[in-house]
DNA sequence: TTAATAATTTAGTCTTAACTAACAAAATTT
DNA sequence: AAATTTTGTTAGTTAAGACTAAATTATTAA
């Protein structure tokens, strides 16, 4: 099945908006909210896609996708993650510049060229960002996320991921020197406001809970 | 300026149909018959970069490339080239696999990209055909084409093709083990009857000035 | 220099994927 | 249960960029 960058972008945002919410299914202006599309837009194309089997709904009804739509989104992750990998430990991008690269080069049309990338990259299992790279089978499944907010004061953990990955959250982050793998400690737990110092290369900060709350930790 | 894959193919498409005729014109319809589209919906799109200031051209005449149209077309030439290069070395595409990956790689829109890429491969000057890629600063010019007979004792070279592509001759570089790109050493230069030894792979042949007049190299 | 041929342009059509405005159905309030 | 609000759909428009057919200009041959 050879689909455009559009409906590929398409399927992603429904695979995105079903895995995020984990209900298997959303909405037309929930769709034409995250794609910025007008719902005119959004109910036309996915007339079509449904007639491409891709995704499955009746009139007025919830969307979800179809196997086939599904496996096909799957594999736009996995090519997003692994161009984001090569452009982070390859070429050195920084961790919040990959994303934007990585939504161009995800719609390389060539099957050759990802089995090749994956393995000049020893097949990674995660990306810049912590997220699991789907195999090649399409499997992918989600990892139980815990957040820095939970981790007991004392404990060690290692930065995996973000919740909220805008640019200026992933700056903020970059700027206070946390990257990816960083290995944090929890020096203490200020319960006055929920705030906690942690110490990673040697030095120590203090963050907010809301700040925790964003990070994702293993 | 930011143009549209679509943009970007005509401009291609133009610069090759110039550099390749050395005669800085070229027609609508011999346009039209490279990218396999009705000279009517060339026509159009010429309208449209001429807009743009980037072809030059005046009703039923010849079409030229402004400087700013040309630059556009050899930045791309670079994209492609150094994607190719990516491909043969990194990830062990072979030759002729590679075009048409790069045929798409080239449309990613990052100047950074391109930059880490180039670096990445450390500056390459040719790409896996032997085409000169050109620098970041546009520089683009086609070196004359050299044989093997030309190569001094001792200089290493790279074969990029084959004058005289019989079957016969063909056949007998590849008995010999002569692929493309390899790297090829000039032993030694017997004046007496003009032949030659290289050393290719580990090994030394001797060649006739016949056989190596025939080979071109970078 | 006129006729024939080739090259180029114009005019009008099609498809895709966006849009807005108006309408219809579903969900929520009162 | 009726009114209101939210959500989804339809209809009609627009812009690219392709097409064909017809018209126009250039070039070549007679």
């Amino acid at each position: 099945m050879d689909l455009s960058k559009n409906e590929e972008d398409y399927l992603k945002a429904l695979f995105y908006l079903i895995v995020e919410s984990e209900n298997d299914k959303t909405s037309t202006n929930q769709l034409a909210e995250y794609l910025g599309i007008s719902p005119a837009s959004v109910n036309g194309m996915l007339k079509k896609l449904r007639t491409k089997k891709l995704v499955d709904y009746q009139k007025y009804g919830k969307l979800h996708l179809t196997e086939q739509g599904r496996a096909i989104a799957v594999q736009l992750v996995r090519k997003h993650r692994l161009w984001e990998t090569f452009l982070y430990d390859k070429l050195g991008f920084s961790w919040d510049e990959v994303h934007e690269v990585a939504e161009q080069l995800e719609h390389i049309q060539s099957e050759k060229l990802i089995r090749k990338l994956d393995a000049f990259l020893e097949h990674p299992s995660n990306d810049p960002h912590g997220a699991v790279i789907p195999t090649e089978e399409g499997e992918y499944r989600i990892p139980p996320k815990k957040t820095l907010a939970e981790v007991p004061a004392g404990d060690f953990c290692k930065l995996v991921s973000v919740k909220d990955s805008s640019v200026a959250f992933l700056q903020y982050v970059t700027k206070l020197g946390l990257a990816l793998s960083s290995r944090i400690r929890i020096v203490e737990r200020i319960s006055f406001d929920d705030s906690l110092i942690i110490e990673f290369d040697g030095k120590q900060v203090q963050i907010t809970r809301k700040f925790a709350e964003n990070v994702f930790v293993v």
